[in-house]
DNA sequence: CCAGTTAGTTGGATAGTCCAACTCAGCAGC
DNA sequence: GCTGCTGAGTTGGACTATCCAACTAACTGG
């Protein structure tokens, strides 16, 4: 964050970075989403310092990806939950996970997900008008910044 | 990168992020796979510090998802062009500007893509056995870093 | 009263980023 | 041959972020 200069395309890439691309971000989100929700569970899981894991929670609660919710007064305890964005942000993990799997972990995927199908999920990235698989040549760019291109 | 303490999950997210979560790298994928594969073009179209866009193209190199490729010789000059490995984040990109575009930007999307079927480009992530949309609720966890889960 | 749990905050060292200016090579015009 | 231009980086110095251990604070259970 901070540092995105006003230049640069006009791009929701880049908008959506700027929410979720600092430093263990997406990985709390994980652990959100998985149901650690509770600071010292975030913590342990992601193995991030917990003066970082805060200053993240408090933005991601301020760009109402996350809720803080609390589940104790006296003492007051909060848990942080996924908000509609927050669980929007599911298709980014999975694709992660899905190029990691297949790019950068050796061996078998160390987390394996079944779908209420009863398959093991492996994701596929469609068209959401035709429903066939999106690659790259498949897709033309229509419009950029506003402008329409040929 | 650098400093992913052993600790922590075993997840395929996490190793993702370790090769393209820093700052910069998605958004130079983004370019080279819009066909910006000149350095002086990245760094104008990214707004990046031609430093560490240097530093990036390196790792995204040393990683596999982009290859150095000389253009010319005399004078040397390279260009940088998208692995099967780089290819295959297009998903990850796809899902994150369709997120960005919903929960960020504000007003009509910036970019809009076509795809080949002729509608506007929306993003849908489906389960590959099955096609059915893949929504949290939809899932749930089958194995964790090795263990079954029940 | 003392130890333990939970959710942070603080301080100092280390690492990463920003930016402008510089290099190095060939090429284009005069 | 000299000057300026382009393309691809590299360098130095200021600034910012991250790491890590230790600390606070508010309880709870024995």
């Amino acid at each position: 964050m901070s540092g995105v200069r006003g230049s640069a395309r006009e791009c929701s890439i880049a908008n959506a970075l700027a929410v979720v691309g600092e430093r263990w971000s997406l990985l709390v989100l994980r652990e959100v989403l998985l149901g650690n929700v509770r600071f010292d569970a975030i913590a342990a899981a992601t193995g991030g310092s917990r003066d970082i894991l805060a200053a993240r929670l408090h933005t991601l609660v301020d760009a109402g990806v996350l809720e803080k919710r609390p589940y104790s007064s006296q003492p007051r305890r909060y848990e942080y939950v996924a908000t509609h964005s927050g669980r929007a942000l599911q298709p980014v993990l999975l694709a992660l996970m899905d190029w990691g799997d297949r790019y950068v972990t050796p061996g078998p995927p160390p987390t394996v997900w079944e779908h209420s199908c009863g398959a093991e999920l492996h994701l596929a990235a469609v068209c959401a008008a035709c429903g066939s698989p999106v690659d790259s040549g498949s897709s033309r760019l229509l419009r950029l910044g506003g402008v329409d291109q040929v």
